[in-house]
DNA sequence: TGTAATTTTGTAATGATTTCAAACATGTAA
DNA sequence: TTACATGTTTGAAATCATTACAAAATTACA
């Protein structure tokens, strides 16, 4: 039994051959990857994989808590693998998603906020990343 | 000469009758319709308004930094004419949104965050709100 | 092995958003 | 005022991410 199989049980997901493929490449690949970017990554790999087998298989993994959806991009959905809280910077230049820290004391005031029962909190930050605010200075000066 | 013309203007965006209308609709509207809820809002007293200048206008009003736009739904995009910087909790019985405050301090540590430049900050709660958990309660008791 | 339950697959449908070109409105110069 | 240029609105059609659905494949287990 492989570690992927077992952090799907240990969410009580039944471990399937495209559920583990899934996990494990959303797990080894921080970069937040959208449906169409898993689908093609592991498509060879696995050439009978259907796109909506990935959309149901990150649709289930959602539901057991075994991955963050993303919706920082209004265009489509981006997913996480590390569920440890952390907050989503993406730069609106070249799209990447970077994992940022969480603010100390923001998930403390939850239990007292008014009457709300908070179940999830999401950060996103959105800007320039250093890759894309140098490639802007060398076009300022070109 | 208005207080939403004069607003839009303040903008830097031509105050058109669609424009003002749906600027105006937002700013006494704190509800953070959809597409959708303003097109269908505004069709008796303007009839001829097309759902695309409905998306234009928001597009525009964005650009020009006149509006939030909430990415909270992962179905669609939700409209705020508040941009006072403040936090959003939407709940997922009954799909209302509510302003909430921005903890203190999340506002500071932007411009030592990195290497990133951040120009945009989205705070997102997720839960269900004081209503949904009463209904909750009478359905368990029954 | 046989049968029920679950999962996967591919196609078709859905629905929010965008594209596009024509119609319309507005501003300005002569 | 007219003429022209510019900007805005409109509605139809296209796009594209996602969902619905039913058949096929796989798994669980008696």
């Amino acid at each position: 039994m492989n570690i992927t199989a077992q952090h799907l049980l240990s969410h009580n997901i039944k471990p399937s051959a495209q559920r583990i493929a899934i996990m494990k490449y959303l797990m080894e690949h921080p970069i937040h990857p959208t449906v169409d970017k898993i689908y093609s990554e592991l498509l060879p790999d696995m050439p009978t994989l259907s796109r909506t087998t990935v959309y149901n298989t990150l649709r289930v993994l959602e539901e057991h808590n075994a991955l963050l959806t993303l919706n920082i991009d209004s265009k489509t959905v981006h997913y996480d693998g590390n569920i440890t809280p952390h907050a989503h910077f993406m730069c609106r230049c070249c799209g990447s998603i970077y994992d940022m820290p969480l603010p100390e004391g923001i998930l403390n005031p939850i239990p007292k906020m008014s009457s709300f029962n908070v179940e999830v909190i999401k950060l996103y930050y959105k800007g320039v990343c250093e890759a894309c605010q140098q490639k802007e200075k060398l076009e300022i000066n070109n």
